[in-house]
DNA sequence: TTCTCTGCAAAGACTTTGCAGTAGG
DNA sequence: CCTACTGCAAAGTCTTTGCAGAGAA
């Protein structure tokens, strides 16, 4: 995977190094695919009987996060998620809080708030790391 | 203050009271106005001589989120922000990723994307508990 | 060899919960 | 007078940190 060879040459670039751990959480990365919290990663490892401590997991996220290779939101329980960096098209993560599910939103139409937020405020909109709370169609039905 | 009131006949409609401590609370969200941390609000009140306790403060900031008196948010240090729900316009909050700043901004450039949410994917966005992760001009221009 | 990384264990920050006494309606 | 509410203390959850040994370059 590119992704790997990418972040090898970063970390060179400022002296770090890839280790076997932080290799294994790429891989996790990729295997899960959708948003996934520092415990999940954690138990995904496991499975394939490789073994590292969970402060790793952390310490390694927040190195991929500082390096762009993952994006990173909050749940509807406070948790943080990961997932790698959009390769593909960026969207945005409608996060219900009644149940939790998260959706994946195209940011098309998000387009004139982005320009309005940077033109009245100065403010660059994290368009990869984009949560958005609200109630899913099931628990709007649901009338919660 | 006529949310008081609004407040109490709430409570009543479901058997609950009204106790110095939820008065005082929400007399604190009211002086405070802005997004306050459950924390933020403890101290406020001690700093009157009224004295409760911190977790009467969260027992109390989740039963007026439940009867949608307060609006929460999280902050870019992933603490839990309140603020009274809006009788004023609805806004959006940018949070600042590296200094934690939170700006408000109005929603009316979102508009379009709130309709797509709902058309495409049956989604009721929360536009009272929004908040937008990004950078805020003086970050930006720290090139951070 | 050098200096970053890891696992371990412990601490930290914020929030929630159980319980027995207190007090609102 | 009934039962919801509070303060207290303790536990819980997620995340971070210090340190000494392991291992990448």
């Amino acid at each position: 995977m590119s992704c790997e060879q990418d972040f090898f040459r970063s970390l060179r670039n400022k002296g770090l190094r890839l280790t076997p751990q932080r290799k294994t959480i790429l891989a996790a990365l990729h295997q899960l695919g959708e948003l996934a919290t520092a415990e999940e990663i954690f138990q995904h490892v496991q499975k394939s009987s490789s073994s590292l401590d969970i402060s790793t997991v952390y310490r390694t996220l927040e190195l991929l996060r500082t390096f762009q290779v993952v994006t990173c939101i909050q749940g509807s329980d406070g948790q943080y998620r990961y997932e790698l960096a959009p390769h593909h098209a960026p969207h945005v993560h409608l996060v219900c809080r009644a149940c939790g599910r998260v959706l994946e939103a195209t940011v098309d139409s998000l387009q004139p708030f982005i320009s309005d937020a940077w033109e009245q405020y100065g403010f660059e909109v994290d368009v990869n790391a984009l949560s958005i709370g609200g109630l899913c169609r099931e628990c709007c039905a649901r009338g919660r």
